[in-house]
This record gives C-alpha cells, structure tokens and sequence, in this order.
DNA sequence: ATGTAATTGTCAAAAAATTATCAGGCACAC
DNA sequence: GTGTGCCTGATAATTTTTTGACAATTACAT
C-alpha cells in the first residue's frame, strides 16, 4: 500500500500527531480541511503536511482538501491502531502502573494482556483490569500466550537479560522505560527508548539558555 | 561559553544521551575514550560526536581523546544540571505521582518543590517526599516560592487553562504529560511535549511494518 | 631526542529533510 | 455549462544534518 518501500523515520515520528489532530477534528465535526488549514492548526507548513502525505499515496483531492474522518482512518491504517498485538508490562511499580493505567493500548494497536512484577508484594493486585503475576510465571505465560510486544519498566541493571529472555520467547518489540538503552542484535527487533530523564535535560537546556539567550555575554553571578 | 549563538536542536536531543553515556563510563571507571570509542558504544559515528561538542568549544586533545570525567562536567554544564530551578507538579493521579517518584528531578536541574492535585482526596498525601496540596493553594504558592518550571500531569482539557494561569504566576517552563499539545504565545517560554502514546503508536507502526519489511507486495488476508 | 601511531578540530562533500513553486484538476457559484 | 478560485501532488530549490577527509598536534615507545 505504501507508495515507496522505504518511508523516512522523521515521518513516521509525524504520523501519531497528525492521527491526533485528526481524531481532535472529528469531535469537532469538521468535515473537510486543506492542508494550508491543518498546517496553521498544527504548526507546520502546508507543504510538509502533504509531502508526508503522499508518502502513503493521494489522500487529498484538488479543490476541496482532505476528508478528514478518511484521512484519519488511512492514518489510523498505516500505523497499524487495528491491529491488537498481544502485549505485557514487565515491573508494575509506580511507574509500570501508571503506564498501565494511563496509556490507552488498544487504540494504539495493543493489547495489554497480563502484568509481571519479580516483588510478591504486588502478586495479585488488580491494576487497570488485570492482575499482577510473579515474573517466575513469565515463561510459562508466554509460552501460552506468545505476546508480541513488551513494556519494560524495570530497573536498568536487569533490562537487556530480561529483554534477551523474551526475545528469546517471540516477543517482537519493547517499549522501553528504563533508564537503559536497550538494544537487541537480533534481526527484526525493535525497540522504542523512552528516556523520560533526558526530556527533562533539554527543558533543564533550554530554561537555562532562554534567560541569556540574545545576550549571551558573560553576564554571570547575576542569577548564581 | 558557547561558540556560536544558536546550536541546533538536533545536536541538544542527544546531549542528555552523551551525558548518560559518559556518566556510566566514570561509574565504569574508565578515564578516557575517542570519539571513535564512544561512538561504537553509542552506536554513532565519530565523526558526529566530534562535530556535536565542538558546537560548544574543544573538549579534546590530539592523540589522546576526550577525558571521560571531564567531558561529562562539561557536559553537565552545558545543560544546566548544577542549576537548581524550583519546580512543581501539578496532578497528582497515577502519572504524576510515578513521575515525581520516578525522576531524579535534581540530577536534572531541578527541584521539586510541591504537588497539586484538584482532588481533595489526595491531599495531604506523601508522595516522593512532599506531601500533595490542594488547587487552591496554587496561586499562593506561586507567589510565595516562585517555581520556574511546572510539570503538568492533569487532562487535557484543563491543560491551556492552567498553563497560562501559571505563566501568569511566573513560571517559565512546562513538561507537559497531558493528552495535548501545549503551546503558550508569550515568548521566553518553554515546553516540552511529552506524547506517550505517540511513543508506544510508532512502535506499532514499527512492528506492523516489520513484518512485511522486505517482501511489501500485498500480501494481505494472512494475518487479518 | 626522535619516529610512529593515534586522535582531534575543521572544512568539504554527501545525504536528508524541509520549503517553495507551479501545472493540473476539482469544487462551487452563477 | 462555464469560469473563477482554490487545493493537491509533484518537482525543484533550499536548508539542515550527517558523514568523510585530512592537516595539525599529542602521546608514547624506543
């Protein structure tokens, strides 16, 4: 379906928000809009938008624009929001829950189907309708169920054995939260870092470098 | 200190990454490395890392490489992480409680000084060493302690509303975890998007096209 | 001391991404 | 139906980012 094989990483970093501002639309119930419209809304330029576009093929139509609840379908198509990749959470700690609780899988394609903690403390605790198993029953779970993505929220010090483990058992893909950059060299692995720190480091940057920022002369012990 | 005015927004992505990188070479207790050492560890190329620093000034000798420890102060000044900005955090449900526990604000120049949270069931609450006040007391608060920088944890729809209350009250930077893309006119102020769903719908896309990599000629109703 | 190997900082080249431009085509008014 | 204005898709130009190349410099062994 996609016109080209090979579809650049800077567009598909594009693709979600686009999908979001879309779905925004919809409940606004506007029909139709041109990518000169979209583009105000969005901050970007017109002509981005429909570079983007068309790297997935001709959505738009000269003279009226783009439907938008098509375009957001096609969107939701080519991210793939209708499939239901089976999906588990290893560590439910105060992060591991929240991510649980707080992320709509299914509308992006997953579907979270159990939660692993090594601490029997959390064993059995219910967390955004499912319940909490002792990682001593991982294997035997997947092995069951053969997810397909994982969530990791563990410590760093255990991430790649854990990930190696379970790529070791099917599982394709980890959205990775812990403070550790995962990387797998097995072949049609992927990883997704989050690196919740080093986003709080360039607001730190740029909060510290906005104060000089036209006049950058040595005006220091002023703010120390 | 820096060499040039304006450094681009690509190279200060991946300062954060340097600067982990270099924090655990010195836990490792290795004292120097070259570019082209670090970018095999980082997977990079050397010539990026070179180019990347001496945005800033030259932090390198010949023949010998970049001194590890060094390096990462450099670094760590760059961004600010000796600066302590006051910071609160506004919504204190499942995210906002994970990030506060979850993040070493300090580390990252800041300070978390206070929690919010408009449900007066979580006042009075511990979390993360302070204890979380009611809404109300947010104006007084603001007044009295002066955070520049506010992470927001709260739904979307109160998000514009808040922000600009607290833009009114002095803050000048925001990381925003809400469901919204916040964008505040005045100028001098910062913000951070942070799209957590964005993340996990490009692992999507990521897997879904995975699978039909290479072989892209619709070969459809196998998996559907 | 001297030579060799290693490594940076800088400049140039290449690649990638973004933006501008415009012909062609469609919607809509009349 | 016809004309006008609008908007896309495609291509070209521009800008930005990344990579490559190399002279200058330093460490280190002998």
């Amino acid at each position: 379906m996609s016109k080209n094989g090979t579809v650049s990483a800077s567009v598909i970093k594009r693709l979600p928000r686009y999908y979001r501002f879309l779905g925004e639309l919809i409940k606004q119930g506007t029909e139709r809009i041109s990518s000169r419209e979209l583009a105000a809304l969005m901050k970007l330029t017109a002509s981005q938008i429909r570079q983007d576009l068309n790297c997935f093929g001709g959505f738009g139509q000269q003279g009226y624009g783009y439907n938008v609840e098509e375009l957001h379908t096609q969107i939701g198509r080519i991210l793939g929001v209708d499939r239901k990749f089976s999906t588990i959470l290893i560590g439910a700690g105060n992060l591991g829950r929240a991510i649980a609780s707080h992320i709509n899988f299914e509308s992006r394609g997953c579907l979270l189907i159990g939660m692993f903690d090594s601490n029997p403390k959390m064993t059995g605790k219910a967390v955004a309708g499912s319940t909490v198993r002792h990682t001593d029953e991982l294997e035997f779970f997947c092995r069951t169920h053969k997810p397909e993505v994982a969530v990791l929220c563990i410590p760093k010090d255990n991430t790649q054995a854990i990930a190696e483990q379970l790529v070791g058992l099917g599982v394709k893909a980890f959205w990775n939260f812990s403070h550790y950059d995962l990387s797998v060299d097995h072949e049609n692995i992927v990883v997704e870092n989050v690196h919740l720190g080093d986003s709080l480091l360039t607001l730190t940057y740029r909060v510290n470098h906005l104060l000089h920022s036209d006049d950058e002369q040595e005006q220091k012990d002023k703010t120390e």
